[in-house]
RNA sequence: GGCGCAUUCGUCUAGUGGCCUAGGACGCCGGCCUCUCACGUCGGUAACACGGGUUCGACUCCCGUAUGCGCCA
């Protein structure tokens, strides 16, 4: 066990394109590229495309968009699987030389409506020689079935450590269809191998799978790559994610305005953990802390609340110029920032996120909870109005306060926020009574960031214009 | 059905025989801060699936049971 220093790791992404990146399969890559990242490895991609009927060249696109928007660059060339069918055929064809595999005329079961014990043993290794040239003579198609041998095979996984399997328990089975297409078993081992890998780092779906992939590895006298399995994503419900959990397609979290890093972040203590209480992890932490050992046998559930707390936090975190990139699509989708704005306004769109990012959970807050930002307010909140509005007084509140404050040359939050509670002793009311209405005034809302550095924000002739707006208009 | 794997607060997890009257985090609830809501901060809620062993001592080891999940060309 452990890593032999002087062979480089080299793990690998197989996905297969008949459906976009989902959740499971976006962990299972970050794994591996952690884990590549972390032994100064190899990270390769692999597309898995011998179902031809069911994968598209948009799903390759769609999950190469995925994994780059992930940050989870892969090394070298995409690996094709359907670009080796002949690679498949031949090593199944070199098996059946040396017997350790043999053509199956059975006819294939209905892949639909299998009846329960059905499940068949293929006796065609029986056939006699005379009845094998028939067939052949009839061109009768035949697939070819991996012959298992006696005894049983133990393997170490990494994650689950030893598992056993009495080899009795398996069937011969198929490695290459009847069309020449290659079974996941025959083409995974093979493709492993020939890839060079030495970690395999997948689904615990496929634990269950691996003594037919070490038999296999064994006829053919190649060595083993170590195994770890990592355990299943679940739903709320605790069934295995998929499309019926809503949001399984990584591709819509980044639509939600999701931070790849807090995506990586979030995913990566999914069912792995550093072993201490660190939570909120840039991506160099965890690949510097990342370790097979610290990936758990348990499946995990899969949580959007808490996904969306460590998308608050990297928000916060993250400088607002680089921020700024990232939301003006959400911006300009929602008509609010032209591009022009996005030069000349600049300094002022670094001020606002300053302002409002510890207040943002997605990418899609300022859009859509800080309009204000960028456009008068159209309406005030009923409910603002109602709770804070104290009638005809507080017009003329608004209307001295809109005097006091035109006169300032200075219009910074610490000058505004002393002319309001100036002002408040003045007419002897409180504060509250000119800093409720006022924030109505200026963003049709009851609630905003503090009232003060806001106003700042905004400045004196924007101020003053919806505070003129808000005294006609209420 | 056979085989395999798993089982600590609602959820993610720490825990590798005594440090555990079980720690952290999200969520939820409450206090503080305060111009609101967040942020921050302080506090609260809540878990070792069950039953047998082994041991001076089990969340930790073993065996069953239950439940869940996976694989079965």
């Amino acid at each position: 066990m452990g890593e032999n220093d002087k062979s480089e790791v080299r793990v690998r992404f197989a996905p297969s394109p008949t459906g976009y990146l989902h959740i499971g399969g976006a962990r299972t890559a970050i794994f591996n590229w952690l884990f590549a990242k972390s032994k100064k490895g190899k990270f390769l991609l692999r597309i898995e495309d011998t179902n031809v009927v069911r994968s598209s060249q948009q799903m390759v696109e769609a999950i190469l968009e995925s994994l780059k928007w992930l940050g989870l660059n892969w090394d070298g060339e995409v690996w094709f699987q359907s670009k080796r069918l002949e690679v498949y055929q031949k090593i199944a064809e070199d098996l059946v030389r040396q017997r350790k595999a043999y053509y199956c005329y059975c006819e294939r079961p209905d892949e639909e409506r299998r009846p329960e014990e059905e499940i068949s043993s293929c006796k065609c290794y029986l056939l006699t020689v005379k009845e094998k040239e028939r067939l052949k003579q009839e061109g009768k198609p035949h697939a070819v079935r991996f012959w298992i041998p006696e005894g049983s095979t133990i393997f170490e996984d990494r994650v689950y450590g030893k598992v056993e399997f009495d080899n009795a328990e398996l069937e011969n089975f198929v490695i290459l269809r009847s069309d020449g297409f290659p079974t996941y078993h025959l083409a995974v081992v093979v493709d492993d191998h020939e890839m060079e890998i030495t970690h395999v780092i997948r689904g615990d779906d496929h634990l269950s799978n691996t003594p037919k992939h070490i038999l296999l590895y064994q006829a053919l006298d190649w060595t083993l790559p170590e195994f770890a399995h990592v355990p299943l994503i679940l739903g709320t419900d605790k069934k295995r994610l998929s499309k019926r959990h809503g949001a399984a397609s990584i591709i819509e979290y980044k639509n939600a305005g999701i931070l790849p890093e807090a995506m990586v972040n979030y995913l990566a203590l999914l069912g792995w953990s550093p072993r201490d209480d660190r939570e909120i992890m840039s991506i160099s932490e965890l690949i510097e802390s990342f370790s097979l050992e610290g990936i758990s046998r348990k499946s995990a559930v899969f949580d959007p609340q808490k996904l969306e707390w460590i998308n608050s936090e990297h928000l916060k975190n993250y400088p607002s110029d680089k921020l700024l990139e990232l939301i003006t699509p959400y911006l300009k989708n929602a008509n609010l920032i032209s591009d022009e704005d996005l030069i000349e306004k600049r300094e002022y769109l670094i001020k606002v996120l300053d302002l409002f990012k510890s207040r943002m959970k997605t990418l899609k807050d300022l859009a859509r909870y800080g309009r204000y930002f960028f456009v008068d307010p159209e309406r005030y909140e009923e409910k603002a109005l109602r709770r804070y509005w104290g009638g005809r007084a507080t017009n003329e509140y608004l209307s001295k306060l809109h005097n006091r404050l035109a006169q300032l040359d200075d219009f910074q939050a610490s000058v505004i926020e002393k002319t309001v509670r100036d002002l408040a002793d003045e007419l002897n009311i409180t504060a509250a009574q000119l800093i409720h209405p006022t924030r109505i005034v200026l963003t049709g809302f009851a609630v905003s960031p503090g009232l003060f550095e806001m106003m700042e924000v905004l400045g004196k002739e924007t101020v003053l214009r919806r505070l003129e707006k808000g005294i006609k208009n209420i």
